[in-house]
DNA sequence: TGGTGGATGTCGCGT
DNA sequence: ACGCGACGTCCACCA
């Protein structure tokens, strides 16, 4: 198999701009190295002025603006997005322009970007037909409560889950040895007390819907924040420290890490 | 100025290894395209099997495996990172292997890229001394709402912005034209139950911290959905409807995105 | 299409 | 370093 890459070094922005159509046509996914401005204007707008970046334009329509700091693009666009690219000829032939735009509706957004230099730019047909395999997320930690309940307490029996109320899905449904509703909430982290007022929501809403008896309400996290735990104890709501992991998830498996010599 | 990139397509991985220990001693923006799985431990577990996708090594520590679809990356590591490369050399020619590796601490977390195919990999110098200038936020909603109380309502008068209370900080303090205290939560766009339950924090921690009088609460925002809607009218709390751009992000600046033939 | 809540969220700010 | 909340959050799921 041939490498599956286009690449032009330095081109005149005519010759990126053949490039990059024909990446477009091709559903490649495109990456421009070079000096632009970006404009966005959405949800909200923005402007950032001419500097040197990465720019990345994926064949499902997203577009990912990245400077040399930060996890995240600096502006974007998500899936779905229709990307066009344009040469703005000009009378002196120095500042010609590159227009890269990405347009959306619902909500309108559309970001534009200028390039007035292009340090090097690909066409690439990446070939990928995996999937993560995430592990250690909320729902593996309602798996294990699921397959031992004894985890929340001794004669925790669970009902549902996704129960609905009139303020939302419970996480975890079910009754105490007593036959006590039971309310939970799992987080897979350390919580605040944005966990501790949706679990008091779930609960209040849970006893407006039957009158008969009290609800309790069980966070279930690694732990919680001095702010919450104070909330919790306000709200008459319970704690239990639990990790989605067996032994939290940097126990056993992180060994598959250690080089292999 | 030269072009400010090193770039290599279909590499040996010798080579590849080269450009990019190289690029880490230069602290450049790195680049690499091939087929590759990914490991990651840290907060949670992952494993991605063989496929072709782009890697991005950011000068400050940052990692970004992308696939050719979602805006997010697949695995990722923040910025203040410690990257790696080896070779890992083999018996037989064939398998040998890259290896980009990505560190840190607090937590700690690995992300490990297994190369056996490299179809580009460059080295990039970016120059970009700008930051993002960005209006419609959150922020540009309060300064809005001070440069003209009556926004909320006629008489309102502002006292404090993240003012403290047991609960955590609230967005806009003051007092109706009655004197009784107003408690203001500020969301750029639509809100559902959690921005509710959020304002329903501050207003129940206010008045306890004061038992002589009430305490309004009233949510600020475009809109709300029908069960914000419902848990408002519950919990006694109001609502106002505002954009934090005068007539909303796409009224008039929007012009600005016409073509300019 | 819109509502709802999770996320390896990330990011910035304050203590 | 931790707590806290905003974010053009993105994203999957579901009605």
């Amino acid at each position: 198999m041939s490498t599956p890459i286009t690449t032009e070094t330095a081109p005149t922005l005519e010759v990126a701009y053949a490039v990059l159509t024909d990446g477009l046509d091709a559903d490649a996914m495109l990456t421009v190295v070079g000096r632009c401005t970006v404009d966005y204007s959405g949800r909200t707008e923005s402007t950032l002025g001419a500097g040197d970046r990465l720019v990345v334009l994926k064949p499902d329509g997203t577009l990912l603006v990245h400077q040399s700091t930060n996890r995240d693009p600096v502006n974007w666009q998500p899936p779905g997005c229709r990307h066009t690219v344009d040469l703005e000829e000009s009378d002196a032939a120095d500042d010609a322009i590159l227009l890269v735009q990405s347009e959306r509706s619902t909500p309108s957004e559309t970001v534009r970007i200028e390039f007035e230099t292009i340090y090097q730019v690909s066409a690439l047909s990446l070939t990928d037909e995996q999937d993560l395999d995430l592990v250690g997320s909320e729902e593996d930690l309602r798996q294990r409560i699921l397959a031992d309940p004894d985890l929340i307490e001794s004669g925790f029996q669970p009902r549902a889950t996704e129960r609905e109320t009139s303020a939302g899905a419970v996480d975890l449904y079910g009754i105490d040895s007593d036959g006590v509703p039971v309310i939970v909430e799992l987080k897979r982290r350390r919580v605040g007390p944005d966990a501790v007022g949706q679990l008091a929501r779930y609960v209040e809403a849970a006893e407006s819907e039957r009158t008969d008896k009290t609800v309790r309400g069980i966070l279930v996290a690694p732990s919680v924040t001095d702010r919450a735990q104070r909330m919790l104890v306000e709200r008459d709501l319970e704690f239990v420290s639990l990790t989605p992991g067996d032994g939290g998830p940097n126990s056993t498996t992180l060994d598959t890490f250690v080089d292999r010599k």
